[in-house]
DNA sequence: ATGAAAGCGCTAACAA
DNA sequence: TTGTTAGCGCTTTCAT
């Protein structure tokens, strides 16, 4: 300890905290005497102990890392959230989310990690095991585009809305068949076509909210493929699945749920022979950079990723602070690129 | 307390903890004390005090998130990490790298957050910042694809012997006018080619390595060309810069640093008109999936990424074990796709 | 302006 | 088998 090297206890404590008054000889002194000891800092563990905080904010992936990061919309959204938490001294704690069917259902350290607020992102169920957890726990938590849950704080964005004015603006073109590729439903992942029983059983609320979308714009969907994954290689199963037909009864338009889906589709559409957006308008939901799809530009609706981190961070120094932050629903915006175009005729 | 509810005082420590003699009937009265005062098990900043452990290994990325998560190399290493760190009980805090010039040079984070070990992703020179303030914490460090520093356990690949192999299979091909695409030198990032003094003042290793590993074939390149980050776009702007000239004099396969970079190459000479493999080879390093450049399969050099995180985070067992866990170079392996074949007749 | 003392919640040694 | 005690390193009253 930095005390006995100097001569006082805890006013070592006020050299370094640089609050309380003491007298700047005594401060130098006492720095001098730890760097002699090359003593650096009083010990995090000590401190958080005595302030009851941690510092750290548990960030619960929705699924294994390996997946939610192939996925540009997690990646973003924790970028704008380190961003915002790195300011308030508050760090972030990786927790993966559930692995597999016959996997524990929560993490470990989601039981017993040191941690002041968590976050969920990609949603959860008022029944979601993680959520209970840390509810037990008294730990406070903010969802990312979740259901609107009780005593937790929600984030989203106003998906419904969006995905609405993207299916008017295919009507528009005059698009009468027109598909959509879909999130996961729930944890149960498939790569199918999905009827309407499935459907009906949609559990995790942003499938179905962009599904609701479509058909507020009127539109009922000539069909819907429900994937397994946020990834490319899944939309394009979707396009081989959906476009095989014939020209007289395929869609001329897909509507997938996310920019990674909805450039796989225009890959498997390519690969099936079709022109983007010739013979099929294909269309997306993120407003990511896709530079392996150029020169195409994919018609999409742009959602403020980086400002969803930043609202999160913000939910949670309100939390911190012992305040109740509201819930919050960002805007979205429809952002026409060369992916979408008139229908053909038939 | 539960102790309080209960009956007994730290009896409660051995209720929970499982260890020490503790009789059934005892051990259950405390659990359901605990359960009545929703009590849920011992408080970890308590535990982590009097055990001297947080349980966090603090990973360093390379980079701003934004752009560190972006490649998939990172992901999957982190990925691998998290996967072997999980059943050890230990947590990853994510700690930003060197933001840009004008930031602070490390992260609050590293200076004064709880933790037991630090990882360095994407290497670190001996008078990093970063280094030099956890080794003054007295941190281990772990350090992935960097320098052999003493002190230091460096966790690697053999990438100069593979890019070495790859540049013999295109010797092989014919090639004789070969140029390369490198990763960033140094925290100074640029987009362009490069002379032989920048290529003399290379300090982050790995773009060294390989570059290394040309001439071990008894390749000079044609032309090196340095790129900010390892990203499709950057492998792009490179191939508009190597590839415009007349067929004559212009490189007749290129060796990318990086599968990202190599992808962008791919599409760049593809939007100058030309072929590959029949006008030009690309190869790339790291063994990716790339789902966008179906049917195409890009020549790589395989490493194994998720295994080289396990790798560290056995290290990481190990260190916290006290034990002194050795350097490790891991073996890669040429993969011959489709993106590389007989150098044209000139 | 500085020192003394208490206590955050836990666990490990020891005593009973 | 259970209870008592001490102390991990810190910050914060409260005295001096």
């Amino acid at each position: 300890m930095a005390s006995a090297a100097g001569v006082s206890v805890s006013t070592a404590s006020l050299a370094f905290s640089g609050a309380g008054p003491i007298a700047d000889a005594t401060r130098q002194r006492v720095l001098d005497a730890a760097a002699a000891l090359d003593y650096s800092g009083p010990n995090p563990l000590g401190r958080q102990l005595r302030s009851g905080r941690s510092g750290i904010v548990g960030v619960v992936v929705g699924d294994a890392l390996r997946r939610s990061f192939r996925d540009p919309v997690s990646v973003q959204l924790l970028d704008g959230l380190v961003d915002t938490l790195g300011p308030l001294g508050l760090g972030v704690l990786l927790i993966p989310g559930p692995t597999g069917p016959d996997q524990p259902p929560v993490d470990p350290l989601i039981e017993s990690a040191a941690m002041d607020v968590a976050v969920l992102i990609w949603g959860g169920t008022l029944d979601d095991p993680a959520l209970q957890a840390l509810s037990r726990r008294g730990i406070p938590v903010v969802v990312v585009e979740g259901h609107d849950l009780p005593g937790v704080v929600t984030i989203g964005i106003d998906d419904r809305a969006g995905v609405a004015e993207l299916t008017r603006h295919l009507v528009d073109l005059g698009h009468e068949r027109i598909a959509t590729v879909t999130l996961p439903f729930g944890p149960a992942r498939r790569s199918a076509l999905a009827d309407a029983d499935r459907i009906a059983g949609i559990t995790w609320t942003i499938a179905g909210r962009r599904l609701d979308g479509v058909h507020d714009a009127g539109v009922t969907p000539t069909a819907v493929y429900e994937t397994p994954a946020s990834l490319v290689e899944h939309g394009t199963a979707a396009a081989h699945a959906l476009l095989s037909g014939p020209a007289a009864t395929r869609p001329t338009a897909v509507v997938a749920q996310s920019d990674l889906l909805a450039s796989g589709v225009v890959l498997g559409a390519r690969e099936l022979g079709l022109r983007v957006p010739q013979d099929v308008s294909v269309a997306g939901f993120d407003g990511l950079d896709l530079p392996w799809l150029a020169p195409d530009v994919l018609t999409t609706v742009v959602q403020p990723i980086a400002e969803k981190g930043a609202t999160v961070g913000r939910a949670i120094e309100a939390l911190l602070a012992g305040g109740t932050p509201a819930d919050a629903v960002l805007p979205v915006e429809l952002r026409t690129g060369t992916t979408t175009g008139p229908a053909p005729r038939g």
